[in-house]
DNA sequence: CCTACCGATCGGTAGG
DNA sequence: CCTACCGATCGGTAGG
């Protein structure tokens, strides 16, 4: 029961967000009343606070795989996206959950995604700067800015998505597949923007109209 | 005073959202009562409209320069996303605004981006393929999902500017050159992840300690 | 632009 | 997990 509630919070915290969204609405939804659910959370507060740290739990329960991605060498930052990306793919309002927190509670939000992001974000920051040293990174690369536009790119995809069609609404229905895209750009974004020479450049000029179908899946 | 109500209004909704926003508050930002309000506005609604179509309004007035930035030539797309830089610098409310429009009403908010984008997106778009028959784009962008990610990362850098700290705490309290700095990334990485080849490549290796000092400062 | 007031709903408590 | 109930506040109206 406790759960059902927890999982009908999320849902409404993340769509019509925490003052949007009433206890009673909540109730409505998991079939009890309102003194039930205060008893199971202190307050609407309280159930916030839960909701939060359920999101940043199932994060540390995916850091492991995020970090073994991180030291997988040459294509270390690609797998890091993946990584990530799979997470908000499982469920996109996480994704509307951290942009929501950041808009409405700034300074708190920030100093949670940093205690979030500080061991792998570390990691990268300093694999990418070694690059830098070694040659096959971009010398003009503003590192911590990189990461930033990065992070800001993947929660904004997954909460936005509709955002895409606004440039080309002849795409499918399925918004999966328009993510797909999303998230593929992205990640190519990314990667184009930091090494001074692409893999993908050694592509001729034949194969224009794309050789990756869904990724480029090699 | 009509004025007032609706620069209060712009800010609180910018803020906390629609839902966290009383009539009340409003009201005491102005120093009027309730029923003043809703002589000027028929109703909260009415209100979110009356904010949302000033936003709008203003974008509009801006158009002119947007548009004549893309027919720059070489630099049309860096002189845009400077242009709408200057937009959400002026009032970074505008960026939240946005973004809460997209969360909480996607699809009108699709609709309404839509139209406010066509002219400018359009020609860009047509502008990056033209660019990719000739050679110095990239064949592998993905130019429709491209323009989204470039749009998010703008939206979400002024709405968000908090962000950029988790990773470098270090930085100058000052937001102003946090955005700067996070600005002129996203404009590096929209350009590098598009052309062929980028101008910053002539960069040689000698310089890679960084040309800026601003970065994070050994 | 105001006073006075409305029903509805808010988060939360008492008490069992 | 419930019924019964609380004061506060919500958006909005009547009437001037």
């Amino acid at each position: 029961m406790k759960d059902k509630i927890l999982v009908s919070a999320t849902r409404r915290f993340a769509r019509h967000g925490y003052a949007g969204t009433s206890l009673q609405a909540i109730c409505d939804d998991v079939g009890i009343r309102k003194p039930s659910l205060l008893y199971h959370y202190p307050s609407k507060e309280g159930l916030r606070e839960a909701v939060i740290a359920h999101l940043v739990s199932a994060w540390q329960t995916r850091l492991p795989q995020v970090l073994a991605a991180a030291n997988g060498g040459a294509r270390s930052f690609e797998d890091v996206f993946i990584e990530v990306a799979e997470f908000f793919h499982e469920d996109p309002n996480r994704a509307r959950l951290i942009l929501r927190e950041v808009v409405d509670h700034p300074q708190q939000a920030r100093q949670r995604l940093g205690e979030v992001m500080a061991p792998w974000a570390s990691l990268l920051v300093e694999s990418i700067k070694n690059g830098k040293k070694s040659g096959h990174i971009r010398a003009d690369v503003d590192v911590e800015a990189w990461l930033a536009d990065v992070v800001v790119l993947m929660v904004g995809t997954f909460a936005a998505a509709e955002l895409t069609s606004v440039v080309s609404p002849n795409m499918g229905e399925g918004s999966d597949e328009r993510v797909r895209r999303q998230v593929a750009e992205v990640v190519r974004m990314a990667r184009s923007s930091l090494y001074r020479s692409t893999h993908a450049d050694n592509e001729t000029e034949s194969d224009q109209k794309r050789t990756r179908n869904t990724e480029e899946s090699t």
